[in-house]
DNA sequence: TGTGATAGTTAGTACGTGCTAACTTCTATA
DNA sequence: TATAGAAGTTAGCACGTACTAACTATCACA
């Protein structure tokens, strides 16, 4: 678990995305990743073969890939640095909590693991960032409860927001302004068909928001109906 | 004036160290711009045409390369970004001010404008770093005083420490455990012959410290004798 | 079971940035 | 003024990372 020498920004984005993208066993889709990165996917194939061959994710043809676990603990690195990022440039810069990714997205490849800690121990090592999603420990760990997207809640099911996406800042300042933010209670009223809108009670204000906006909102539902994977 | 759109980190770390080895008319040699950026000359000359074709810089072949006005301005905004991250982390994130020259350096390229204006409000809009280098305004206008380095200094002269360079922290820990550091003031007692150490006395001790540090450190000389270039 | 849509891969190319080796130009001095 | 050494350049190459175009594999469903 010695520190990898010398992998490149990309290299880490590219096992960052992997990890976001793999749910349980499922592996990461190709297109899937090139989609979230940006990119083509035949240059997502040529990099994957890269990966491989450092031995940080494994690929099965035609099939995805998955990070092994010196790739995860690549990953989780990256990702407690943007959380920890975040944290410190909305408490200690004052920046808007919906403005942030785009920054720690850049500082988090230049900062050295000695700015990360000073920057978590100024702030008392939070455990969860801005948008409600929990930062890994230095080793590597983290909370992985297995949370519902807002989207995928039944009508009647009540809820708890957990975190939401940080990656559109537009999305994040409509749903804070609808009062769906983290810590929020929440109840679905209904849900139209034909990928309709979704109506949904937070506080005592009803809402209706479009399950593509949904679909960036974690909860946690209330255990009534037990619920498996 | 436009922000450049896509310089990459590279481009503006080139730019920095022309900026840095220009004196007066004097271009920047190729070679020597290649010892400080750790790069072979033979790649120098093929960047230099890079920033050339992008009117960052002009060159004279075979007589080495200066800024255009708009490298000028790439490099002192880039000086600005260094030199407020390095204020910033030892004013508020408790690193060593002879131990963030790195990590300014890999920041540098990474943080936003904003970024930088907010740290700096924080900071409350210093103008000098913590070695003592001047930060140049956002517009990119800087103290361009001419300064003597301690190294020329002439014994009997008195000067005050304005500034040292940030490169090796082993170097200003060295200096500073003798009591040079930006303000202190000096008088040079004697130069040894054959590039011999330089003896001086800081407040009331007498040191004695080796020409090649000398040359990081930049005073003020007392105005007694004039001097010229 | 065959087939079309979807997913993924290979081949060929480009650009930025680095390298070494071999060359050219400049300059200081014998 | 000729020349050796310093300074700088070109040529040819490599690697990471991206692209497009063309190909192949897989899967769901008729």
């Amino acid at each position: 678990m010695k520190p990898r020498p010398e992998l490149t920004g990309q290299a880490e984005d590219y096992l960052k995305a992997i990890y976001e993208l793999e749910q349980g066993d499922a592996p990461a889709g190709t297109n899937a990743l090139a989609e979230r990165l940006g990119i083509a996917p035949a240059s997502v194939s040529g990099m994957l073969q890269r990966l491989a061959r450092l031995g940080l994710v494994t690929t099965e043809r035609y099939h995805g890939s998955r990070l092994t676990e010196p790739g995860r603990v690549v990953a989780l690195q990256l990702i407690r640095r943007h959380r920890i990022i975040e944290s410190y440039l909305v408490s200690r810069l004052d920046f808007a909590w919906d403005d942030v990714h785009d920054e720690a997205e850049r500082l988090e490849h230049a900062a050295s693991p000695e700015l990360i800690e000073k920057m978590a121990k100024v702030l008392g090592n939070p455990t969860a960032d801005p948008h409600g999603a929990p930062i890994p420990t230095a080793k590597g760990r983290i909370d992985e409860r297995r949370l519902s997207s807002l989207a995928a809640l039944e009508p009647g099911e009540r809820a708890r927001v957990d975190r939401m996406s940080d990656r559109d800042p537009a999305l994040l300042r409509y749903l804070a302004g609808r009062g769906i933010r983290p810590g929020a209670r929440i109840r679905i009223e209904a849900k139209e068909p034909f990928d309709g809108p979704i109506v949904l009670t937070v506080g005592r204000e009803r809402q209706s928001i479009a399950p593509g906006a949904a679909a960036n909102v974690w909860v946690e539902p209330d255990a009534k109906k037990s619920r498996r994977a």
